[in-house]
DNA sequence: CACGGGATTGCGCGAAAATGCATGAAATTT
DNA sequence: AAATTTCATGCATTTTCGCGCAATCCCGTG
């Protein structure tokens, strides 16, 4: 094991459990502890994690949704929510992943006609309590707490069910050659099994999404019918998803 | 358990409850209330929180709305929680009704040993986010807006496939003749069906919810493991519960 | 092939941190 | 005023830390 693989090891480690305990560390390496807590010391000095008794936390207090990626596009998102919220027609049946730019489109969802939303994301159910007019269908399974989302057998099989209208698909990376992509296995599965089961996949992507890779691929560019993305993208970064017959809605 | 996190998780604890009980978190990470207090201290001196008798409160001055609201109705209903979250041993599976009442456990939820929760309420789900040892399992169905349920025969199907060892159950009335009932129909016929389910069920009556009677009937008293109530309760008014064989627990 | 610089790792050691317990003081309740 | 709970302090134990040192390994050079 190469020192710079056991560092982006212990950088994973931080970004799935929120913590690392150096002695865990060590043991489930077969290293010292001394050799971990090197390199955690080292990987404090450059500012990738916070230092702390017994191993490391992320170096920013860890508030994944209400603070910090909120407030990054939060203007753009809620365009991209309005701009997928305005494809949805009386009756038809919208599943809505997890994630907060998807979360965006519920704050924009149609109030004058019925629908019916498909979520495995009860963060989106409970954003959906008020809702005058949507019938909400929950998809059941394993929580994955990273993201907030049920996974696993039973939530495929209970997706597998389904016919959606429309999939608002969120993802994490988006690239011409290497596709839409996420960072974790389990999702990416998933959210391919949504994609194939709905009539129509919409990708709602900000800015920063754009010409990125993220080490799971969900689907190719053209595997989807459409991408959402702000108006401000320039036509250049824009050209080569066009070449592969995605349809560009513009927010 | 790092030391910073649990710093982060009381200040956690003092956001959401206004309020840091030393012996409460204490017992909830299995530690020694020394070190709980050596914490707040700490915490007080980096002028974090204000340090009070018996615990802490937040530096600012609280809210008159909180404190009163607080001692008055949510006080029981946290006892009741408590007590609840008490029951629950390593490794057990613990289904959780929907409620304001059993989102309380969720507040007293053991955070020193790991544990998994059902529920069919994204409520109840979305509050787990955080909790470092809970696996989290959702019911999937049509949800019920009204009290943020699933429900429908997805969501009976999924409840058949699990045997959890205790079901916290969450009624709207308890009598001694006509049983524990709640308003609405299909939800109790779900909360039913997870009682029969479950090894023990156990349900959290506040005091208001004694000798009154819902619409539709769940179970009768006999047919619960035992009933949880606040202990402020008068001996005469829980008497007719004993002579069903209920267990009463005092919170 | 031999040699040496640089990087990496494990171990020993004393220091620092964290935790629990005991004790007596202080605050709160009865 | 007595009883109970909570507190702060000192102390002992365990865990974790950082540093120096030596062994090892990689790699380019003579």
């Amino acid at each position: 094991m190469l020192t710079s693989q056991r560092k982006s090891l212990i950088l994973d480690i931080l970004r799935r459990d929120g913590q690392v305990i150096a002695k865990q560390v060590a043991e489930s390496l077969s290293l010292s502890e001394d050799t971990i807590r090197r390199d955690l010391r080292e990987m404090a000095a450059e500012g990738l994690l916070k230092r702390v008794h017994g191993g490391a936390t992320p170096i920013s207090p860890e508030l994944p949704d209400f603070s910090t990626r909120k407030d990054v596009s939060l203007e753009g998102k809620q365009r991209l929510g309005a701009k997928a919220a305005d494809l949805i027609k009386p009756g038809q049946m919208i599943f809505l992943d997890g994630g907060t730019t998807t979360a965006e489109v519920v704050r924009h969802l149609p109030r004058s006609f019925a629908f019916t939303i498909v979520t495995h994301s009860p963060t989106i159910a409970t954003e959906l309590e008020h809702h005058p007019t949507a019938e909400v269908v929950l998809i059941g399974g394993r929580l994955y707490k990273h993201s907030m989302v049920a996974t696993g057998a039973v939530a495929m099989a209970a997706i597998s069910q389904l016919r959606p209208d429309i999939f608002f698909l969120g993802v994490t990376a988006a690239h011409p050659v290497h596709g839409l992509s996420t960072g974790d296995f389990e999702e990416a599965a998933i959210k391919r099994h949504i994609a194939g089961c709905a009539a129509d996949t919409y990708v709602l992507l900000t800015e920063d999404k754009l010409d990125r890779v993220s080490a799971c691929q969900i689907l190719p560019v053209s595997g989807v019918s459409g991408l959402i993305v702000p108006s401000e993208v320039k036509e250049a970064q824009l050209a080569p998803y066009r070449d592969l017959n995605a349809a560009i809605l513009e927010a």
